[in-house]
DNA sequence: ACCTGAACACCGTTCAAGT
DNA sequence: ACCTGAACACCGTTCAAGT
């Protein structure tokens, strides 16, 4: 990769999660381009679609709720482990919209796999919740997602923030103990 | 209203209806307006903003739940008229994406407010299950269509269509008694 | 090898000109 | 009074031409 290759893919990475935090993840490409004083080519060049770019973005928060997920794993109790990272899952689908479009990731992009990522991390916890704890074994990580995305979707439409959705999370999460 | 005005109205609403229906609630207005065999400035003439239009194409469907949810409070118990009403909801929020405008929807638009006519149908509902059933009290109408919304917008996003939707929302139902 | 930016087909929206 | 459709400023996306 050329020097100025890389260059130009850093300050896009960067001019996108500016853009991105302002106007949210359907932010135009065209303008990011523009912002980052590059034509549009040059954008599609190193991220050929916006689920490229978005994962791009949003990889580091995705990898810190993974690794969030490890810890709880080690060192929490299972129905705590599961509420704490529902939460912190929660925040991050309320930053940016990051939640829709980590979760709706469906292939690899970049060698960073969000989908499986998030997917792997859930796993572990919810089924040492079913385990040990008291959530309902008719769960699966497919319906854990998408009742916590359910959450969060519901809840950027209207205002509230995150403590609006966090009192709709705890009616979720009742739920899961049945 | 001059003839032609009304011809014009009555056509538009029922091309909307049918593109609506092939292409969702984002459906481009200039093709709506297209085929219709008019010009855009027409459209625009009759329903000033994409919500007045999707209040227009929506309104039948928003008043048979909202009779529905009379007649569940009439003649079905507490907790029971709340779980039918609320899959009827969520049956409606997944054809052609009809909640999130339903619910969105803020002020009166063609003498018809959606938001308050659902509304108020919810709370009659959910008033009866949380005295006489088992409705945890710390829920208010807007907890209430937050969550139906959620499992809808959730829903409509991943495959798996209202059945799967029915399970998540007898996880949801389940958080409702506490 | 990579960047460039004009170009294409769209979009929502407006508004002068018609009837 | 109502309709018309060209026009405007955008959008995502592509691709020949440059360096």
């Amino acid at each position: 990769m050329r020097v100025d290759a890389r260059r130009n893919r850093e300050h896009l990475l960067a001019t996108a999660k500016a853009v991105i935090a302002e106007q949210g993840p359907e932010a135009s490409l065209n303008e990011i381009a523009r912002r980052a004083g590059v034509g549009p080519g040059t954008l599609y060049r190193h991220f050929p679609t916006r689920q490229a770019l978005l994962a791009a973005v949003f990889q580091d928060r995705v990898e810190t709720l993974c690794a969030k997920a490890e810890d709880l794993l080690a060192h929490t109790s299972p129905d705590e482990a599961l509420a704490l990272w529902s939460r912190d899952v929660l925040a991050h689908a309320l930053t940016d919209g990051g939640l829709s479009t980590s979760m709706t990731l469906g292939e690899a992009e970049l060698g960073f796999d969000c989908h499986a990522a998030m997917r792997s991390a859930a796993t572990g916890l919810l089924a040492r919740a079913q385990g040990e704890g008291r959530t309902r074994p008719d769960i699966d990580v497919e319906d854990f997602f998408q009742l916590v995305t359910g959450v969060a979707l519901a809840a950027s439409e209207l205002p509230g923030g995150l403590g609006r959705a966090e009192h709709l999370l705890s009616v979720t999460l009742a739920g899961l103990r049945g």
